[in-house]
Order: C-alpha cells, then sequence, then structure tokens
RNA sequence: CGGGGCAUGGCGCAGUCUGGUAGCGCACUUGACUGGGGGUCAAGAGGUCACAGGUUCAAAUCCUGUUGCCCCGACCA
C-alpha cells in the first residue's frame, strides 16, 4: 500500500476528551473516529488491525473445534420474552417498531438466537459437542462509556457457544475454549489474568474472565501474591479467609451510653478495640423488603455476593423512609431483637463473639453481642468484600493483592439456563428427553486492540506487536518526490517486501522526514526502512525495529534489506 | 439515573464578564525555498458562533427553553 493513497490523517493533538492512553494514540493514529457517545467509525488503519484479531481469533476458534456463524442484530423481541430476559437484562435492551408495530430489539448478545440455531438442529447426543461463534456488532445501551474503544455502545464481539450433552462435556468446551483465548491474547501481545468472575445478567455458574492488568483498567481483579499459588478474582467474585478472634466465653449482655457516636470507628476506638470486635448493621431494600445487613465492623459488603445469595434479586442500600416504614430504628442498629426473617449476616459476624453492637436505641450500644444466642438470621453466607492485604482463601499462606484490569474476555457455564427456557433438548443415549449444557465465550474485538496499545506504547506512539500492527513495516523513502536514486531504491524494495508477502506501507507522501518518522511511530509499524541520499551515501537502506531508539538504525546493501526487514521483524 | 462541566472552521483554543466588522495555533490549497524527527516564507480557501424562542437600533456575548458531548458517581456479558 501506497501512503500517499491511503487513508493516514494523523494530528498533533488529541480530543481533549480523550482520557486514555488508547484513545488518544488511536484518535491521532487516525485509526478511529467518533461519531456519537459511545459509537465510532473505524477507519481504515483501524479495520486492518482489528482484521488481524479477526483472524487470529478465527484460526483459534477454528482449532478448538468451533464453526464460524452469523446471528442477526435485529431481532424480534418475542425470543427475549422466550428466555425471560425481555425485562430483566440490564441495562436494559435497546427496542424499536418496525414499519408493522412488531417489536423488535438491538441485541446486546446472542444467546437468545443460538439457541434457537442450536435446537433446530441438535435432537440427539450424537449431534454434540457443537461449537458455534460469530464475530458481529453489538449494541448495548449502556448508560455511560469511557476510555475510546475501552468501553462503548455499539461494538464488535467474538461470542461463541457451545452445546454439550452433559457437564463433563460442558467443562472440556470451557477449558478448550479457556486455552483458545490463552492463545489469542498471547498472539495479540496481550499479557492477561485468567480470573474468576461474577456471570452476571448473562447467568449460568462458573465463569472466569481474562483481564488485562493496567491503570486504565475499570475493573478491579485481586490475585494472590504467593509464587506457588495462581488464585485470582474479580473483585465481585472474590473470596478470602476471613481472620478470627481466639475463641472467648461468652460474656453477659451489657447495654451502655454511647452519646454521640455514629460509626464503627468511633464506637470501637471509644471501647479501645478495633473495628473487628464489632458487628455492623447496614439496611438493604432487596424485592421490595428492608433487610439488616450485618457484617464485621472491619468487612465491606460485596453487593454481588449479596445478589446472588438473594436469589439474584438485586439489592439496593434502603433509604431513612425505607427504613423507618419498615419499622426498624433508625440510629444504633443491629440484628438484637430483629425477626430473623429479615436479617441477612455474613459469616464473620456469625462465627466471631463477644462483639459490640448497637442497642437498636439512638446513643446506647451493646458490649458481648453474639450470634445464635442474641440474635439470628434466616440468610447466612460469604457476602464481604475481599481487600488488597486479604488472606487467600485458596492457598492460605499468601495475601491478595488488588489490581486494576481491562476485561478483554469472560467465559461462562451456562449450564441450562437457556437451553431449558429456549427448549433445546436431545435424546440421550438411554433415550430420555435432557436439557443441552450449553457454554458461552465472549471477547471484545476493539476493545482487545484498546488494550494491546494500553499494554504496548511509548511517547512516541503506539508500539505494536507484528501480528496485530495495521503493516508490518514501513518504507520511508526521504524526499523520494524528486529523487530519482531514492524513488527507484524505495520502489523496488516495496515490492520485494511485497513479494515476499509482508504487509507493507510505502510513504511516498510529499511530506517531509520528521513528519513521515513521526507517523510511522505513532501508528506503530513494527519494523521501518529508511532509504534517502544519505543512506545510499553509506552504503543502502537503514533498517530499525519500533522498539529501537530513533537515531539506532542499521544499514544494509539493498540486496540484503528484505533479509534485514524479516530479520527486524522476527526479533 | 444523580452531581459537575463544555458547545466558536477538520482538530485544539481565545473572544462572552462589560452587546457594536468573528480571531489565533495546527491541519488544508497554490507557489517558492528546504530535505534525517511534525522545516521556512508568501498568497489563499474554509465558520447559519449547537438549536429554538425572547430582549435590543444591534446578540457568539444578555434572558428562557431544548439538544449534544465530556468527567465523577450509580450501574455494567
Amino acid at each position: 500500500m501506497r501512503a500517499s493513497q491511503y487513508y493516514i490523517k494523523t494530528t498533533r493533538e488529541a480530543p481533549v476528551e480523550a482520557e486514555t492512553v488508547s484513545h488518544k494514540y488511536l484518535t491521532r493514529a487516525s485509526f478511529i473516529q467518533q461519531v456519537a457517545a459511545g459509537i465510532f467509525n473505524i477507519m481504515p488503519l483501524g479495520w486492518r488491525s482489528l482484521n488481524k484479531i479477526r483472524n487470529i481469533i478465527r484460526e483459534e476458534m477454528n482449532n478448538a473445534g468451533a464453526l464460524e456463524v452469523t446471528m442477526p442484530v435485529v431481532q424480534p423481541r418475542s425470543i427475549w420474552e422466550e428466555s425471560g430476559r425481555a425485562d430483566t437484562y440490564v441495562p436494559p435492551l435497546a427496542q424499536f417498531l418496525d414499519r408493522r408495530e412488531r417489536e423488535m430489539v438491538l441485541a446486546p448478545t446472542h444467546e437468545e438466537a443460538v439457541s434457537i440455531m442450536g435446537r433446530y438442529g441438535i435432537t440427539s447426543y450424537r449431534d454434540m459437542p457443537l461449537r458455534l461463534y460469530q464475530i458481529q456488532t453489538k449494541f448495548r445501551d449502556e448508560t455511560r462509556s469511557r476510555g475510546g474503544l475501552l468501553r462503548v455502545r455499539e461494538f464488535e464481539m467474538k461470542d461463541a457457544y457451545s452445546f454439550d450433552a452433559d457437564v463433563a462435556g460442558m467443562d472440556a468446551s470451557y477449558d478448550a475454549m479457556a486455552e483458545a483465548y490463552h492463545n489469542i491474547f498471547s498472539r495479540c501481545g496481550l499479557d492477561v489474568v485468567m480470573v474468576e468472575a461474577d456471570s452476571g445478567s448473562i447467568g449460568g455458574k462458573d465463569s472466569a474472565e481474562f483481564a488485562l492488568l493496567a491503570e486504565s483498567g475499570e475493573d478491579t481483579v485481586l490475585t494472590c501474591e504467593s509464587a506457588s499459588c495462581d488464585y485470582g478474582a474479580n473483585l465481585e467474585k472474590a473470596e478470602f479467609t476471613q481472620t478470627r478472634n481466639p475463641a472467648e466465653v461468652l460474656g453477659e449482655v451489657e447495654r451502655f451510653a454511647t452519646p454521640g457516636i455514629k460509626t464503627i470507628d468511633a464506637l470501637a476506638s471509644a471501647e479501645g478495640v478495633t473495628s473487628a470486635r464489632t458487628a455492623k448493621a447496614v439496611f438493604y431494600t432487596i424485592d421490595g423488603k428492608v433487610y439488616v445487613v450485618v457484617i464485621r465492623g472491619d468487612y465491606e459488603v460485596n453487593e454481588t455476593k449479596l445478589r446472588n445469595m438473594m436469589g439474584g434479586n438485586e439489592p439496593r442500600l434502603a433509604t431513612p423512609e425505607e427504613v423507618e416504614a419498615a419499622g426498624f430504628p433508625a440510629g444504633s442498629a443491629s440484628a438484637v431483637g430483629i425477626d430473623s426473617e429479615f436479617v441477612i449476616a455474613d459469616v464473620s459476624a456469625t462465627k466471631d463473639v463477644n462483639l459490640l453492637a448497637g442497642a437498636n436505641e439512638e446513643g446506647f450500644h451493646l458490649r458481648n453481642v453474639n450470634f445464635g444466642r442474641d440474635w439470628s438470621a434466616d440468610h447466612v453466607g460469604d457476602i464481604a468484600a475481599a481487600k488488597e492485604g486479604h488472606q487467600c482463601a485458596r492457598c492460605d499462606n499468601g495475601y491478595l493483592k488488588q489490581h486494576r484490569g481491562v476485561e478483554v474476555g469472560h467465559i461462562f457455564k451456562l449450564q441450562t439456563v437457556y437451553s431449558d427456557a429456549m427448549n433445546v433438548k436431545f435424546n440421550a443415549v438411554d433415550g430420555s428427553l435432557r436439557s443441552v449444557y450449553m457454554g458461552c465465550y465472549g471477547i471484545g474485538t476493539g476493545r482487545l486492540l484498546a488494550a494491546a496499545i494500553e499494554a504496548n506504547h511509548d511517547d512516541r506512539g503506539i508500539v505494536f506487536p507484528r501480528s496485530i500492527a495495521p503493516f508490518e513495516v514501513v518504507v520511508i523513502g526521504v524526499n523520494m518526490h524528486n529523487n530519482d536514486e531514492v524513488r527507484n531504491e524505495a520502489e523496488s524494495l516495496y515490492r520485494q517486501l511485497s513479494d515476499a508477502g509482508i504487509d507493507t506501507l510505502l510513504d511516498d507522501r510529499a511530506e517531509g522526514p520528521g513528519a513521515k518518522f513521526a507517523d510511522a511511530d505513532l501508528i506503530g509499524m513494527p519494523a521501518r526502512a529508511v532509504v534517502s541520499p544519505r543512506s545510499l551515501k553509506s552504503g543502502g537502506i537503514e533498517v530499525k525495529h519500533r522498539r529501537q531508539p530513533p537515531l539506532d538504525a542499521a544499514v544494509f546493501a539493498p540486496g540484503d534489506a528484505v533479509d534485514a526487514v524479516i530479520s527486524c521483524l522476527s526479533s
């Protein structure tokens, strides 16, 4: 490709709203252009990179035994009613009426459509495993987008789905996809961690996300610091080993005055103990009912764990009005004296003894409060949020470290959630009719491109790995438009590289050398070959890798330049 | 959805307080010079000042409303 005939419109300045590195460079290098909030044009350079990413994904999906298909972006709302997600999907579906006033949705994901494809042909256990994937546009009318391609409303995703006859088959599909994902990310130059995750509104049981650890990410990920432990989890899911106070003899409950004390920390310090010796109570409204949620004072409630424990109903902090209407005391609250039906307890508050707690009376607290004797709860479980420094629950000798991460992939074991709802059934070996075990597996291609830039850049621009760069090498002809010798050498090298199957860009624009170098660096050309009067005088053509310093190029005779570029690219 | 901010040529901005000929840098066009890290000079082109109403002799500027976009939070396969 000749730069003079291509659409490269680099700029010195990024739009003021671009905050992340990838957003700035993708815009400055003219890979993308914003059309509306969270909606982008992908320009020729961006499209080339995305095509390389798509092809890597295709190869790995095909290797994992998946078949490529495509499913509609515009779907009848009825299939979402069939799955039960028409009204529960969060964020809400983008909907419209077609010309005959039929209700349509813009698909944010394709479990419904693939279930329809699956049930068409799967009638026997012999039809499975079946693995399907597509690379397709999704629309999610999320209330907020950010970070350029890191989080958008309309985006492209590779989504794959597996159909298996039993749990063992589903697990095998899941493992095959996980392996393919590792291959994809490493081929794209990304060092990602696979961590346990919550499955959210997709449903199902086990899920794992692939996260690039980066400050610009919006995910919070915890990993075990121990070298011998590979535990990692999204904050929503992360477990930790709770500390315990030494067992004590249960003391008598003592009520005492605490004028002016409003917080757990103030209470703990007034008593000369740490907040771990307190049981704090928080009010949540879940499915229209107000609950007292009790957790040890040094922990925080993880609302995702709380939601999962309470049957998937979304919890939110109760308003003072709701608390009052439910008849709960507003100040100095605790679960003491509350009907256990409306009490939710984290295990931390149930295991430790002789805790400080509210007296359910303004200005008074209680000493030596104990679960089982002084209060009880119908709902007890792990609803505590893990934090940096907490002890790893997996190995018990490491501590959790907290990171920011970009979620570039997510895989789920759906079990039979969709096959039950959408009637995807088959006859098993014994002749019985059973629901198919499904899995689903997603990678955001645009987000992957952005993440690759977050992970690979310097102050001059993008530093693409060869595998996903729009071009592999740029041949820069310095002043080539009015210097025959330079032009002939540059054209000849361009031809030879192209013939060798290398994606080559010939920068034949009538720009000064400075502009060409700056653009090559900004766009992230992995290799650069320079033909100029100066290089010819010193023996030929300069070849340099993007990672080498700007002035650190080696000169090769014209006949050796192709080999030099190839060897430079594979370094 | 809550809070905050912004809207003037393709991009980045000044001008708005105090109403009176729309300006700067980058990019663009033409020419000349230049030619190793976004070069110089000269001459140009390009803007219903987000939209709608109002006040006024006169509105980018003042008033009212609307829309779009950004940031923080809530939320988020």
